[in-house]
DNA sequence: TAATGCTTTATGTCTGACATAAACGCAATC
DNA sequence: GATTGCGTTTATGTCAGACATAAAGCATTA
């Protein structure tokens, strides 16, 4: 048999999670279309080199994030594409493996159009001190890597998740996922737009500002400022 | 032993998704705070009298939702809160089970308020003909059943959804259970709130008018009014 | 004190078997 | 001919017991 030599290789990966990986990755790309049926469980065990048990665990979890449903007799099939948990954690972040089309990029974009103005105004209201020291915090180290392209994401994913998180709001607080996904996507699709992030931190810090100050309306104006902005660099890029 | 006699009964349910609910509900009350451990596989399978082969796949379930993580040795914790993925279908429902506080309607209410103003924009911006006349399917029998309030909640919540299909972008698409868990959170704690739906049905006919002239700002304005009056209404009821 | 190695333990995987229910085909019937 | 009813088939669902694996905890040692 052909196995794997050292462990850092390019072999076939195994177990559940891998399985898992590797069949959602298959229907998100339209390996398997919505509708269609997937092998059957044995057969799917023989191709992955697994057991039955491994491919079932797989199989739940790709249940859970309603790609698919099994059903006794018939066979387990693809869900439609509106039953998928499209922000899952894990399916914005294989999408990205896969390749993000402009759509992603474009689509997640509107999404975070909706959704971060309305956090950052609802942030301004709530008036949570300790969860808006956090946002200054990351708004610090922002400033200082404003000249450094790469150490510039994390606190800049930061920032923005802290916001979502100063909402109060619980389920606003689910859609880090989302904003990371959004930037990677970004940062994957304009990678010659390498100049400096330094001209955004002043459209930072006015978000910040209006937080700090308790004024809902500049907050959610500062940020829809800073999110077109964004959006004219997308649009530039792909032209 | 005791087991039901009849097959509509209280019993203790089994199988793989009956235990998967029962701790995901469990998780959900906070019996099992965050960072906590959960009992091992082995005992639970006890607890719930089942294998622990039925036990594993539920965990898995739970898992793929960001609900819990296991390591080996470690045992499996509870993920914190910020790793839940709060807008699962499946969680949603769970939560509407549990009895949904105040809170829960609001808070949903805050993220329909930032979602569907943009999707009705972008449905009256895509036009998707096809998509559109959904919506306007949808709105004729809520015309027809506008005296009649428990009628009248499939096609309302369908309108909704079909804004959200028209909109041409696929994450929006993916709101469509929260929609449906924000009426019914909403159904729950007003009950008393037995008017007729007759005075939101011009409201709602608003929309489709700006969504057909392909008017994003109108759309968009129509949807604002309509989720105020909806904020208003449940204001008072808690009042 | 800190590094090392052994033991323990809970998850991870495998195997083979049986249970269950729904789809299918066939036959009897209207 | 269309339909109803009933076994048969088959793929998922569950079970049991075993072994693999890796990380945590402890004891030992330099």
């Amino acid at each position: 048999m052909f196995r794997a030599m050292h462990s850092d290789d390019t072999a076939v990966e195994t177990g559940a999670a891998a399985i898992a990986r590797r069949l959602a990755s298959a229907i998100l790309r339209g390996q398997y279309p919505p509708q269609s049926l997937l092998p059957g469980e044995i057969e799917l065990a023989t191709q992955f080199g697994a057991s039955r048990t491994s491919v079932r665990e797989a199989l739940k979890s790709l249940s859970a994030k309603g790609l698919i449903l099994s059903r006794k007799k018939a066979g387990t099939s693809v869900r439609p594409r509106a039953d998928w948990q499209m922000l899952d954690r894990d399916l914005l972040a294989l999408r990205l493996e896969i390749g993000p089309e402009h759509s992603f990029a474009t689509d997640l974009l509107a999404l975070r159009q909706a959704i971060e103005p309305a956090a950052a105004a609802a942030a301004a209201q709530f008036q949570d001190k300790a969860a808006i020291a956090v946002i200054a915090g990351a708004f610090a180290e922002m400033e200082a890597a404003s000249h450094d392209r790469k150490r510039f994401v994390d606190p800049d994913l930061r920032f923005h998740k802290a916001i979502l998180a100063a909402s109060g709001n619980e389920f606003m607080m689910a859609f880090g996922a989302m904003i990371e996904a959004g930037l990677a996507a970004f940062i994957t699709i304009s990678l010659r737009h390498t100049e400096a992030p330094a001209p955004s931190v002043p459209l930072h810090h006015n978000i910040l500002k209006a937080i700090e100050a308790a004024d809902p309306d500049a907050a959610r104006t500062a940020m829809e400022t800073l999110l077109s902005r964004t959006k004219s660099n997308i649009n530039q890029d792909l032209a």
